[in-house]
DNA sequence: GTGGGTGCAAACTGTTTGCACATCT
DNA sequence: AGATGTGCAAACAGTTTGCACCCAC
């Protein structure tokens, strides 16, 4: 249902004879598990347990490949730190300053018209980013706020 | 009309009890002529050439302290390199993919309603990022095309 | 003279690259 | 065998940090 699954994604990398090697697939795997985005460095710890050998080249080389096919997107929220997702509809994010998570928004919470020119310019992509305190940290602090 | 002077800029800065430096002054000086956003290596670079004794942890310091206390703002359009903006009232920003130029868009003419809350989170700030081919590029490109 | 500001160099983080080795067909 | 993918280590870019020196109050 609006959603493209694993299996779609794999088929689309074999379509383009792509090969499904043991460590791409265990990239996109964990990118499909842990929808919270994730990054680069993330992605390679967490698989390192199951894979000693996997050397962070690969997740970069895999993540950029992922990328290039439209597999996944870069959500550069924060600056200096790519985060991976594995959701490829439009959606906009919400990162927490407290503890910095990554949220979802759903596009039509903040209709933003994609329109394909402004100015004259031709626009390709649109990212809304949103930063504040996430509901369960402001929780917390209200929590902890009244003693 | 709207537009925040240097001379306020300057004024808060003093009104804040912080010293303005040659360096500081020279920083704020070229971000209110460049409004292009530069980087800041750009204003380094540009800056050396008139205090060659200028360091580049002076830069960062100095853009750093500007943007905590609101005189400046951080571009992270562009993952790893922060741009910087001398305007500080809301408007969104577009990328060139072609030529890097970042051109300011706008607020009107893409209102996102940067309401207070959405989904129980607390937004502080809203980033409106987009990216493309800008009209100069798309206008380049169609000259080359017809010979 | 003292406290904030500056400059230099080294450290750090995230990412990219070059190249030898391994793997799949 | 040939092409493609992997792992390692070094390189790289942008930024941050520690510390000695300097200068304005």
């Amino acid at each position: 249902m609006g959603e493209i699954t694993l299996e779609d994604k794999k088929a689309e990398l074999k379509e383009k004879g792509i090969l499904l090697t043991i460590q791409r697939s265990a990239v996109l795997n964990f990118l499909h598990d842990n929808i919270y985005h994730p990054t680069a460095e993330e992605i390679y710890q967490s698989l390192r347990g199951i894979y000693p050998a996997l050397s962070r080249a690969t997740v970069y080389n895999t993540l950029d490949l992922f990328k290039q096919h439209g597999l996944i997107q870069e959500v550069t929220i924060e600056r200096a730190k790519a985060h991976y997702d594995y959701k490829t509809e439009p959606h906009h994010h919400f990162l927490c300053h407290c503890c910095g998570r990554i949220y979802d928004v759903d596009v039509k919470k903040v209709p933003v018209e994609q329109e394909g020119r402004l100015d004259d310019h031709k626009i390709d992509e649109v990212w809304l980013y949103m930063r504040g305190t996430c509901a369960t940290c402001l929780q917390e602090r209200d929590d902890a706020g009244t003693p």
